[in-house]
RNA sequence: GGCGUGGUAGCUCAGCUGGUUAGAGCGCAUGAUUCAUAAUCAUGAGGUCGACAGUUCAAUCCUGUCUCACGCUACCA
């Protein structure tokens, strides 16, 4: 639901989500959540608006002490070097915060600390003890990705405690078959543990009025979103952890505990706005002050219901006004992913196409996945550059400059004559720019670029429709006019198009040899005055040629290839075992009588399974592969003396083998020839 | 499996509370033009609006079922 209300507040606050601090950005973040936050802080500083734009590396949680360890470097080396490597390629792709922070600097441990203590100190949180598998050798408790064991999924020996990499299943810890801490190597053993948790729950009715009712305005995505949430009943969250990597619990009794990182992390934005100012407090506390959180989809639920409950259970604080999220980039048909170095990487496009900044945002903004997930190719990169920058905005400036150099050695001529045809253009710069500020106000980014666009398209027609390059042989006074109007759209292209194409608008403003024209002056007063010398017409964009994309997309069939060598290396062999343990597992042949999906589950079939001994249940996590009927009559190898376990109501005696294949498909090991039922495996 | 979002021309997308010859940009075809980075301008060809049923005088838009994509979530011996 589309509003204008922009004018209802004093300040504006616009934050975008926190990049974690583990690897460097791609073009993902850009298109889901800076590049559109840029535009609208652009946009808001040209409307001469007091905006602050806030960011920084979300540097602390788990994930980043593994890379440590397995680095052999500290958590802090690693942030160090993804926060440089982040700010500076953020810094030279023009994306304008007024100021990129990081979570672990002195002001944000005492602001989240703080922030704890107060909810701490109103009795916002309850606490509870939950066992939680502990590290005796180093007394240390153990995230779920500290412990590694058997999954009991695939039978992989390094799944860790909340996921198998291989089979890609979630787990807890406690699934895993032989946990061992990854810290000591030893077996880890289950010990009560205190913490913190959030009662969101609390929270529910207060939300639902909140988003259902009053921000009904919110994207689809985003009020769908929340409205499943909130409808499914919210549970309370832990906000903290055992890990010594973090802001510290600020109460007595809580050493060894940290805060969680969801917690600790939107946090930030307030620390990095303290940093900023010391006004900070009207940024965040003022009811005049629009509170905007840009962020990509998966972070809907931490900003619209977490964060907000946080602040709402601190009291002093306002809210967000809107969370415009976008849904994810692909690259060329398939999901980005950083661990399949399947991506485009920011700090490697700057080296690569030096200068084109514009190209990319351009791009990204014209191809933003804001309604669905879109696809990035450099096919489009290309045909976007050369068929729209070029082509339509880069050749209408050119045009317009390279005439007037012609005829009147580069001075904007005077404005004779007036007739309907300039008016009407007068008419419709006034409806483009009405246009672009109802779109970015309300989150519409790709809408508000071809608006842009559209004032070149009217320029490059109005050259086209009155051929100044003829008339200039019967009728000076009117040429003058003419470049005239085409050299103030050329110069209204400068605020236009500046929140879109920063780089480009400030060549063009040299090349015009203006300053920069304020938004709202935009229909009332022009840029330019007669007579005033412009400066050597230079291109405003360059082809791009084949070559260059042809070796972009060959970088990405490197990785793909790469890839795929990777995912058919053969697991490594697990350490020996006796040959007792072998023969204390009876495997059996056996044959699928019968077979059912499991209701409610995406994976899990029921198999009645003749073993040669009796007639028995087992569920098997195969229905991805198989479907019942097809698997009637299957011969397969059973391991019957496995104990029994209840699986979604249903127990299940024994496992069926199966063996995996390198994309993770599964297939029965099935005996060659038509042996018995309960014939021996061994 | 549950929930959410999306499935409209070759591509990327608009289509507000049901009635439009279903639109735009890019691409494509034809013509015009040469001031301009063969860039521009005009015209045109492209769509059973994911599938099937239903409600209605009338459905891209409402309801139901199904299907595909993505996300959240459960499950995974």
């Amino acid at each position: 639901m589309a509003t204008t209300s922009i004018d209802k507040f004093k300040r504006y606050t616009v934050t975008s989500a926190l990049p974690y601090a583990n690897g460097p950005i791609h073009i993902g973040h850009l298109a889901g959540v800076y590049v559109p936050a840029d535009i609208y802080c652009r946009y808001l500083r040209l409307k001469g608006k007091d905006v602050i734009f806030i960011g920084g590396s979300d540097e602390h949680g788990v994930p980043i002490t593994i890379k440590a360890r397995k680095e052999g470097v500290s958590p802090q080396d690693i942030v160090d070097r993804y926060h440089g490597i982040i700010k500076k390629s953020f810094e030279e792709f023009g994306i304008s915060f007024d100021i990129y922070s990081r979570t672990t600097n002195k002001t944000h441990f005492d602001t989240a600390s703080d922030f704890f203590k107060k909810l701490y100190d109103k009795g916002a949180f309850i606490e509870k003890a939950t066992a939680q598998y502990y590290d005796d050798e180093v007394k240390q408790f153990l995230a779920d990705r500290y412990i590694t064991g058997t999954c009991p999924h695939c039978g992989n020996d390094g799944a860790y405690g909340d996921q198998c990499e291989k089979c890609g299943t979630s787990l807890n810890a406690t699934d895993l078959i032989n946990p061992k801490s990854t810290l000591s190597g030893s077996k880890p053993i289950m010990k009560e543990t205190k913490h913190w948790f959030l009662p969101l729950d609390k929270y529910e009715s207060w939300l639902r009025k909140w988003i259902l009712e009053e921000h009904k305005e919110w994207k689809t995505n985003v009020y769908g979103q929340c409205k499943s949430w909130i409808d499914q009943g919210l549970q309370p969250r832990a906000v903290s952890r055992d890990l010594d990597w973090g802001v510290p619990v600020p109460v007595e009794g809580a050493e060894g505990k940290v805060l969680y990182v969801w917690f600790d992390a939107p946090i930030g934005y307030i620390s990095a706005t303290k940093e900023l100012t010391k006004d900070w407090e009207l940024y965040w506390k003022d009811s005049e002050t629009k509170l905007v959180h840009f962020i990509g989809k998966d972070n809907i639920v931490f900003h619209c219901i977490v964060f907000p409950s946080m602040l709402k259970a601190e009291g002093s604080f306002i809210l967000p006004e809107n969370v415009p999220a976008n849904e994810f980039l692909n690259l060329e048909g398939d999901k980005i992913s950083t661990s399949r170095n399947w991506a485009v990487w920011l700090h490697e496009y700057l080296i690569d196409f030096p200068g084109k900044q514009d190209v990319l945002r351009y791009t990204l903004t014209a191809n933003a996945p804001e309604t669905k997930d879109n696809d990035f190719t450099w096919a489009d990169f290309q045909a976007r550059n050369n068929n729209e920058l070029v082509a339509i905005f880069g050749n209408f400036v050119n045009r317009a400059m390279v005439l007037t150099h012609k005829f009147f050695e580069g001075k904007v001529p005077k404005l004779t004559e007036i007739t309907d045809y300039e008016k009407q253009i007068q008419e419709d710069i006034v409806k483009i720019k009405n246009n672009i500020e109802y779109s970015i106000e309300n989150y519409r980014f790709r809408e508000a670029l071809k608006e842009a666009m559209d004032l070149a398209r009217l320029g490059n027609k109005y050259l086209a429709d009155t051929e100044p390059w003829k008339l200039i042989k019967t009728d000076e006074a009117r040429v003058k006019t003419i470049l005239h109007m085409s050299l103030q759209i050329a110069a209204l292209c400068t605020t236009i198009m500046e929140p879109f194409i920063p780089f480009t608008t400030e060549k063009l403003r040299n090349m015009l040899g203006i300053e920069k024209f304020a938004w709202d002056k935009i229909g009332t007063e022009m840029p330019l005055v007669a007579g005033h010398q412009l400066n050597q017409a230079e291109l405003l964009f360059e082809k791009i040629e084949d070559d260059a994309i042809t070796a972009q997309v060959e970088k990405l069939m490197k990785s793909k290839a790469e890839n795929l060598v990777v995912a058919s290396v053969v697991v490594p062999q697990k350490p020996d075992i006796n040959f007792d343990d072998f023969t204390k597992m009876d495997i059996r042949l056996g044959t699928i009588l019968s077979a059912e999906k499991v209701a409610k589950t995406k994976k899990l079939m029921k198999l009645t399974v003749d073993t040669g001994i009796d007639k028995r249940t087992v569920v098997s996590g195969i229905a991805e592969y198989y479907t019942p009927e097809e698997v009637i009559g299957k011969r397969v190898s059973i391991i019957a003396n496995l104990a029994p376990r209840e699986i979604k109501g249903i127990v299940s005696h024994g496992m069926i083998l199966m063996a995996e294949n390198a994309d993770g498909t599964l297939c029965f090991v099935s005996p060659e020839k038509e042996f018995i039922n309960g014939g021996i495996v061994k």
